[in-house]
RNA sequence: GCUGGCGUAGCUCAAUGGUAGAGCAGCUGAUUUGUAAUCAGCAGGUUGCGGGUUCGAUUCCCAUCGCCAGCUCCA
């Protein structure tokens, strides 16, 4: 028999029956067992452990532990899934079905509708087919060959995707007598997909697009064992329980009638002074950085909205009203006010940069199946700001913003992901345009050396940008902090500044925020925390507790005392017991509980009871003062411009 | 906007083709309490809104509004 030389990546090397699988041949060639492969790098490609090796090379085993692993598990388990969903409802057609961060799904054509119900039938076929061990199958087909066998199928979806390839020839995957068109590589066998579940239903446009015909989606999730599925779903739990909108209620810091409108979100007091706190630490940072605060108009004439593009581009999420015969659209961005206040006066190449910064209220009209708590609304409240500036200063803006914006998330301890978004279909401006804003925004990524991943045609209208986005507890994304470079509308509205050479030049302009919306930055933030905010954002920072009645008056005292120091105290001089009172302040997730008994009132102190459970011990309430403005100092090193 | 699911007291949730119940919260009283729920009583709902089927609907059907998940779109 023919032999082969394999050797394992960072191993020694060994004559190998020609032909034999590369799974077998990692046997063979790893002297510890350990973790086991589910795939294997072939001279660094990726390819199923039933790969046969032909000639000689380096191999490599892709490890259960490994994140493209449970990709592959994945993908497998959708093609399981599809296989028992087409054995239940044979008139079901087969689209895609990839893995998904967190699982997989896959979308079917089916005439009937899935409901929850279907969905511990279709689980109980999977592990059936599972239980089958069937050996999992790659075939490589002439396209031509693969249009054939996929039309004698009367997989519409598939002929379709098939016709439009380009390869001569395509590899399909199946077990028993099931098929599908799929790249690959997969698991072996179906016994090897150990742990699965299905999680929801759905429906999903074909191809993504509105246009197409809406498939039915079903989701699910699959690990390498069981307990590794079983602690994913208590996490899905454990999420669940930070949700905003719970959250929210149960802190009561916000809510959205249906009285009011949806989308619409109003503030408790609790609430609103959490974006008090917020907001005028985001003024004050502003001023420090060089920023100047302006205030434009809500609604500003149609007219206007015409000239800078809006009209055409973003109607159908605008507002309009009509006064005195006169068409009027409610801002949906703040960018055309601040425009009016460049061109108030004549602006030198020495006046610049101008950064004008707004807490603006903009209303947007968001399509219905679209608003999601905070985070998705009809009305909101943006840090936003417009930065003019010559183009020589531009990369230096953009660092500046790009430095700004990360310092503010980092103050709050998120973790983020950065975009560059490039033209899209619908838009103004010029290619040139576009491309001097593309390169301009990447430069300064790439000058901070700022990891980045390139959304093509997810720009804005009017340029392209670069969105920051944060997860929430979901881990779902959400884009915050934007940087919009524009050429466009200082062209639309004729803004100038004079030169040194005395001449009229056209200023570039930033479209920017930073924490984005206020309402959405909220509602990821109250995730984030888990409703328990740090001392310096906490609505609530400290609670006096008495412990009987005859200690009131001293509690009154105190109280007092406390907010005259800035402190935002409560009291709770109930008549009451003293468990019953923590357990209300420690579900509120108030910081500090001050539990205020003879003692406390004899030594005219406080002693604080941490949120976490600690107990402070009998302290000066001068002290406990001071350890607030400490806590309190934290956002202070965002002031400090590096 | 699309597909599917859901809508019962302030909150969390029961129940049934024969005109709705619990816990918490609220109110009243008792209790005077030291680190996650003191006890008792009272009160609270045109079952989202509007139609239809039925002797009778909260339950079944239709429409509508809202919410939830996903898709599309976006801060």
């Amino acid at each position: 028999m023919d032999e082969i030389n394999v050797s394992i990546e960072g191993g020694e090397s060994q004559r190998l029956p020609k032909g034999i699988s590369a799974g077998e041949a990692l046997e063979r060639l790893r002297k510890k067992k350990g973790i086991p492969a589910v795939a294997a790098k072939i001279n660094g490609e990726l390819f199923d452990l039933s790969k046969p090796l032909e000639q000689d090379c380096t191999i490599e085993p892709l490890n259960q532990n490994n994140e493209k692993a449970l990709e592959i598990l994945r993908h497998t388990a959708s093609h399981v899934m599809a296989q028992a969903v087409q054995s239940l409802y044979p008139e079901a057609k087969i689209t895609i079905g990839p893995a998904i961060e967190n699982g997989f799904y896959y979308d079917f054509d089916y005439p009937e509708t899935f409901s929850v119900e279907d969905i511990p039938k279709i689980e109980a076929k999977m592990q059936e087919i599972i239980q089958q061990a069937s050996p999992v199958l790659r075939r490589e087909l002439d396209r031509q060959e693969a249009i054939q066998v996929f039309t004698e199928r009367d997989e519409t979806y598939k002929v379709e995707m098939l016709e439009e390839m380009e390869e001569p020839v395509v590899s399909v995957y199946g077990q028993d007598d099931w098929l599908d068109l799929c790249r690959g590589p997969h698991l072996v066998n179906t016994s090897e997909v150990k742990a699965f579940k299905l999680t929801g239903v759905a429906g999903a446009y074909w191809r993504g697009d509105e246009r197409n015909p809406m498939l039915q989606r079903i989701y699910g999730t699959a690990f390498f064992s069981k307990k590794d599925l079983k602690r994913h779903l208590q996490l899905l739990e454990e999420a669940k329980k930070r949700d905003h909108r719970k959250l929210g209620k149960q802190l009561d810091l916000f809510h959205v009638s249906d009285e009011a409108g949806p989308g619409l979100v109003i503030y408790h007091p609790k609430g609103a002074l959490l974006r008090h706190i917020i907001e005028t630490f985001e003024k004050e940072a502003h001023l420090r950085r060089g920023y100047q605060m302006v205030s434009g108009p809500q609604l500003l004439k149609t007219e206007m909205w015409k000239q800078s593009g809006h009209f055409e581009n973003y109607r159908e999420n605008m507002y309009f009203t009509e006064v005195e015969g006169q068409s009027y659209g409610i801002k949906p961005m703040n960018c055309l006010a601040h425009m009016l206040i460049y061109k108030s006066a004549i602006r030198s190449y020495r006046d610049l940069p101008i950064r004008y910064f707004e807490m603006g209220l903009v209303h947007r009209h968001e399509k219905s199946g679209v608003l999601h708590g905070l985070t998705r609304v009809r009305q909101f409240t943006q840090d936003d700001a417009h930065l003019i500036c010559t183009p020589e200063q531009l990369n230096d803006e953009i660092k500046g913003v790009i430095d700004f914006a990360l310092d503010m998330l980092e103050l709050f301890g998120f973790e983020y992901e950065i975009e560059l978004s490039t033209q899209p279909e619908k838009r103004i401006g010029t290619d040139e345009d576009w491309e001097r804003a593309t390169v301009a925004l990447e430069k300064a990524l790439i000058d901070k050396q700022i990891p980045y991943t390139i959304c093509a045609g997810e720009g804005a209208f009017y340029g392209p940008k670069i969105d920051i986005l944060l997860k929430d507890a979901l881990n779902r994304r959400w884009q915050c902090s934007t940087i919009q470079c524009d050429f466009t509308l200082p062209e639309r509205f004729d803004l100038t500044y004079i030169g040194p050479d005395g001449g009229k030049h056209r200023p570039v302009m930033l479209h920017r925020t930073l924490l984005g919306s206020m309402e959405r930055f909220l509602g990821v933030l109250i995730e984030h925390y888990a409703g328990a905010f740090p001392t310096w954002l906490a609505p609530v920072q400290a609670i006096i507790l008495t412990v009987t009645d005859r200690h009131q008056s001293y509690g009154e005292e105190l109280y007092k005392k406390l907010l005259n120091n800035g402190i935002r105290v409560e009291k709770d001089l109930r008549n009451e017991k003293l468990g019953y009172k923590i357990r209300e302040a420690q579900l509120q997730k108030i910081p500090y509980m001050l539990v205020v008994g003879d003692r406390e009132v004899e030594a005219a102190g406080v002693s604080p009871r941490r949120r976490d459970g600690k107990d402070l011990k009998l302290m000066e309430v001068a002290d406990f003062v001071e350890l607030v403005r400490e806590e309190n100092a934290v956002a202070d090193s965002i002031f400090a411009i590096a």
